[in-house]
DNA sequence: ACACGGTCAGAAAACGCTTTCTGCTAGAAT
DNA sequence: ATTCTAGCAGAAAGCGTTTTCTGACCGTGT
């Protein structure tokens, strides 16, 4: 009667106090707990019914030391406001969690020189990584690598490394989407673009340089914009200027607030001027007109990180790299080239 | 000349390996890794270049064992792709990185069945936890609490038990919601129910069974829809059945839904119906028209709840359970009620 | 000159586990 | 009946740290 409380403690009981009320050895309560073979079944009932009295289950980081492994995944992200590194993480974390591995994040908040220690940081509490970042430097990225394996990359063209890596083709897009507004008979365009540093926006500029090289006939614009709504919006201003019949905005974001402010000034779309996200959000088969975009499969982006991580983590070779080609979702808000007079 | 390799090693080196390098003893590598008083100079310079040169840094692991802190907080949602948890997340890992601190992120996917052990296990691995589960039961989750301590709940009034927590009153913003409607001259109205279990769907309810009681004038009908775009989209056959003048859909999402499809429909928002949201998501401005909504600050949920934890973690009382009275944000989508012939 | 106290470095214990190694017991084989 | 072997439980080492404890050395006070 005067033995230690019978109930269930509050966090504390370790593997030395089951083995005690069990009145065996630490080994064969680790044995047991790890559904080890042969270990005597009355023993094993014993050590099962004292764990559970005491609420008993291993600690993780004892466990974790010993073994060598976390069970846990580090995905660093530059900013978790952002729809496609939200959809990436949720595609990353249901994988994850059938295979009962644990996520932690890391926001850089677009502090791209912390980029580096904290995934360094957050690398060393897990079993590997894996990594967004648009816009870290390509030489900072490759000297990275080495000290984030198993790493596997997302939105970024491992070029010299052979880093394992999942990407949407952003390149293909804008041109898919250059192909859609070419054939409405837009020849006059206006690209509002995104982070300079960005890769994604470096590929875009790219696939406009290669379609302008080829079409003489239409003119592609250019101007500064940014990647979010506030952005869009005021750029409704530079698009009126730029008298262009169709816009393309670095992403749906963009779009979205740049639709809202043309509207404001009752310039209709795609009637008077088209305009073309990019990134196909769930939002935009919502706006008003449906926004016209390219899609990228963000959540799958997100699980095949995982399968490769995955793979690697298990010491398999990873998949080939992916590169996802966005494809055109014509909506409203893009039409049929208005008829200017000059 | 034949002496071990002198450049940094993959991953391994340990306080064994820098001691051996520096020729002195493991605990003579530890204070100087911890800046602790009193080491001669000579030896912790001494330290701190076999450290450098051998690329050491502490395992954190190790580390958190004997310490007995993990330097780790948990954080569960329900759904990472929901705005709401999306905005929690980003302010409370905000908050985390300002003080080193990791974040550790567990998506039940809405499997609230799941929801209790998912807690437990990832409450395991960290110092602390944020939980954000609307719709576990009231029992559960207090019979959940005193295993998760140290723990902040966001969106859950704690009941009985005396957790920390911080919320949105929901109550008080579809009350204001219903005030603003009212004040428009509608007296028709249709409310778009959200998760029958969830919590904020009951306070809601709840404000509109109290709004009710006191407006004997006006008629507020419910109808079960959901918490996404799709449902709210669906939603306008419903509405235009009800012969309402005004909807207040569950959030946002369901109201951008619905308001996608009436004007598809050629059904006009405000003139022929008015069309309120919840939580003032960033794209409700963007709309077409902009919705009508009642801010919730998430970001600032998120912040508020970090602070709860972090004084906790520190053994100090958290503050006051906060509870965040939303503010209604008149925009385009609601407007005087029509005149209809009956 | 001797005892005493104060610095500072190393030895060792502890954190909570897993796993190898050791040793005991009992059953089988000769 | 005796030896060999298999089977199973406990002892102990080890994972990489921090920290307490121990002990050496040096300076000071009498």
């Amino acid at each position: 009667m005067g033995k230690p409380p019978a109930t269930a403690r509050r966090a504390g009981s370790t593997i030395t106090d089951v083995a005690a009320r069990a009145q065996v050895s630490l080994s064969t309560v680790s044995r047991v707990m790890n559904g080890s073979t042969s270990v005597d079944p009355a023993l094993a009932e014993r050590v099962r019914e004292a764990a559970l009295s005491l609420g008993y289950s291993a600690s993780p980081l004892a466990r974790s030391l010993v073994l060598g492994k976390t069970q846990t995944l580090a995905v660093v992200v530059p900013d978790l406001g952002n729809p496609t590194f939200q959809g990436a993480l949720r595609g990353l974390s249901e994988g994850a969690s059938r295979e009962s591995y644990h996520v932690l994040i890391a926001d850089s908040h677009e502090q791209i020189d912390e980029e580096r220690v904290l995934a360094i940081e957050a690398r060393r509490r897990c079993d590997g990584i894996v990594l967004c970042a648009p816009r870290m430097p390509d030489d900072e990225l490759a000297e990275l690598l080495p000290l984030l394996a198993p790493v596997v990359l997302i939105n970024r063209d491992p070029s010299s490394s052979a880093a394992a890596s999942v990407a949407a083709d952003y390149r293909s897009g804008l041109t898919q989407l250059l192909q859609h507004l070419h054939s409405l008979g837009h020849h006059e365009l206006l690209y509002l673009a995104g982070n300079e540093k960005a890769a994604s926006n470096r590929d875009r500029l790219s696939a406009i340089a290669d379609f302008q090289a080829t079409h003489d006939e239409t003119r592609i614009e250019v101007a500064p914009c940014g990647v979010g709504f506030a952005e869009g919006y005021a750029a409704a201003e530079t698009v009126v200027a730029s008298r262009t019949t169709a816009v393309l905005a670095f992403n749906d974001l963009v779009a979205m607030g740049l639709l809202s402010a043309l509207t404001e000034r009752g310039i209709r779309v795609p009637e008077d001027v088209s305009v073309a996200g990019f990134d196909d959000i769930p939002f935009a088969r919502y706006t008003t007109p449906p926004l016209t975009t390219a899609t990228v499969p963000v959540e799958e982006l997100g699980q095949q990180a995982w399968q490769r991580i995955w793979a690697l983590l298990n010491g398999r070779a990873p998949a080939y790299n992916l590169s996802f080609g966005p494809l055109v979702v014509p909506r409203g808000s893009t039409g049929p080239a208005p008829h200017r007079p000059a």
